[in-house]
DNA sequence: CTCGGTTGGTATAACGTTTTACCATTCTTG
DNA sequence: CAAGAATGGTAAAACGTTATACCAACCGAG
């Protein structure tokens, strides 16, 4: 056996030693099989009080902390769970984030953050992710692109693997929220407000996202008339380019509603360019709330999805549910928020 | 020794097993030790080029992918970061983050986000992410609370420990960017287009991030008056308020400075809400771009700081300076971008 | 007393790597 | 042709856990 040095010293400088299970179970005069199975509440074990109590001493005064790496190799359970995001910028995947933090919190797991396209450049960035064992399930936002589809397939024959805010796949599960009716909830404001000519702009076209917003839209206005709709990407440009197509088509919509709320910034910021007002000569709608949505100018009306409680069902649902789950999270259901960018149409 | 099953199966359901070492040095002939030696690049090797074609061909074949907790456990050595921050929902932090994923994907390593509040809030998600050799290192993002500085001081005895965008400690040093430097160039755009009458709208006030913006102001300013001053806290909400206050004071400025671009936005909708016009009666400036500066209404003239190349700069010092490094990173200098929201005063 | 059961633990083998120390061969070379 | 040095590898011990199998001591009952 190994002498009872017991201590990991950091590589660098003079970092403090941390105590190990072998130094709790020395300072306790057991074993160190004992203080393992005493300090994780082992069922099967029947102890006298006091040794228990004398080994729950020593690791506290020891400030004694599992190794991670060595439970996860022994365990074969990593602690943490991996998402995979397109662009942190967005306001959307900061809620998601919060909510899978939560939810990992509180099972004593960490979040291990990563970059889609990193992973799908080539490099050995996906194995190092999916494959190495960091992480028991892998949460995956989809972004319309065939490298997520691809690759969210390929991690799902080595992990637990989910979609989110995406259809799922035949061998991956997702978990999404209810955007066609969000969609309509926004449209429905908008004609009841009085609108009727009333624009989409989607985002990246093919993507589900778009795609059942759009089709949320759609039944809501009853029609297939392409000439209100404009799709390109999910960025605040594409947002502000879209709404200039959507302008300069001629179609002269009275109220558009965006897909997300980065896009409906963008329109924002074309219609006030090309000085049209709004809320007065134009409505704006969008999808998702956070806080550029409250205190843009005008302050937009938008639907509220349960984005933070989907980020913490998706880490639930990954880590607990070993099938190919499937959830159109509904309960807190999609709320509309109306602040001042929506009016009755000038006319 | 073990029996030649060589498969770490996953407790659930039918993934599948991953390779282990023994798996491709059972496949190529040799021992454990050689193939990892020869996948590892150990210099200190003499082989034939013909076995190690063979080793490196069945690591191929069998998509060997080296298992993290097993490397980290004996290295010593995570191969992972650690980021602390405030609120993922600001676009300030998105920029750090990705810049720090930069530098960590480059380097074969991966980066776990944890949030400060949790950490703070005295369970044992500290000791999680910290004690348990998840990380290598540490880089917290200072937000101007007390267990800011109080976590991450316990932190540097275990790990090594950089404060980002901060003021450095005794015991841990930081990263931080020409924030005074930054807001003297905010100042001096106003000053040019002739304003006298400057506002500033800070963060949460004893931060190091509001006060060095602030100590930019007074410089170019040259005054210490402080009734143009106002501080709160980092969100929009705040800027909100803030920019309220600092109207109903009676001081009647003709342009502010908002010490971020959250603040900035909430500013700009505090002012346009009086019917304050902005860039007609308001100059408004900030500093950091992001997406919602460009698109927000008026678009934001911003000074634009290295934020992500902070992050970088953040995980290199981490990994691979030993002391307690302290960095104000000025390499690309602040740059002003000029657009909309500032303009010459109207009187 | 002796057999079986309970009580309260211990010893040991993994988990998958990396590394150190060692060892057969085969070449040189004096 | 023996001694030493390359050459090309192998065996085994860690790293810090957890789980399984075992065991000593004591107790009560027959």
């Amino acid at each position: 056996m190994a002498d009872g040095r017991g201590s990991r010293t950091g590589t660098s400088g003079g970092r403090g030693s941390t105590p190990g299970l072998a130094d709790v179970a020395r300072r306790a005069g057991v074993s160190v099989g004992l203080v393992s199975r005493i300090l994780n509440g082992d069922s099967t074990l029947r102890t006298r009080a006091e040794t228990r109590e004398q080994v729950l001493a020593a690791a506290r005064e020891l400030n004694y902390v599992p190794h991670g790496a060595a439970r996860a190799l022994r365990l074969a359970r990593a602690g943490a769970v991996g998402l995979v995001v397109h662009d942190v910028s967005n306001p959307i995947h900061a809620e998601i984030i919060e909510g899978a933090q939560e939810a990992l919190a509180s099972s004593g797991q960490v979040l291990l953050l990563a970059n889609a396209r990193e992973l799908a450049d080539g490099g050995r960035a996906f194995d190092r992710l999916v494959g190495e064992g960091r992480i028991d399930g892998l949460l995956w936002q989809g972004g319309g692109f065939d490298f997520d589809t691809a690759l969210a397939a390929r991690a799902s024959r080595t992990l637990p693997t989910l979609l989110v805010n995406s259809r799922p796949l035949a061998e991956v599960g997702s978990v999404r929220l209810q955007d066609e009716q969000a969609a309509e909830c926004a449209v429905e404001h908008l004609r009841e407000l009085g609108h009727e000519r009333i624009g989409f702009l989607g985002g990246r076209p093919g993507s589900d996202l778009s795609e059942r917003r759009k089709a949320g839209y759609r039944t809501a206005m009853g029609t297939e008339d392409e000439a209100f709709v404009v799709e390109q990407e999910w960025d605040a440009t594409a947002g502000y380019a879209a709404m200039g197509e959507l302008l300069a088509r001629g179609t002269q919509p009275t109220a558009v509603l965006a897909a997300n709320i980065v896009l409906g910034t963008g329109a924002l910021a074309a219609a006030r360019e090309r000085g049209i007002r709004v809320p007065e000569e134009l409505s704006v709608v969008t999808i998702h709330d956070a806080w550029s949505a409250a205190h843009a100018w005008p302050p937009l009306t938008t639907v509220r999805l349960p984005l933070r409680a989907m980020g913490r069902r998706a880490v639930e649902l990954v880590l607990d549910e070993p099938g190919r789950p499937e959830l159109v999270l509904a309960d807190p259901p999609p709320e509309l928020l109306v602040r001042a960018s929506t009016a009755p149409p000038a006319d």
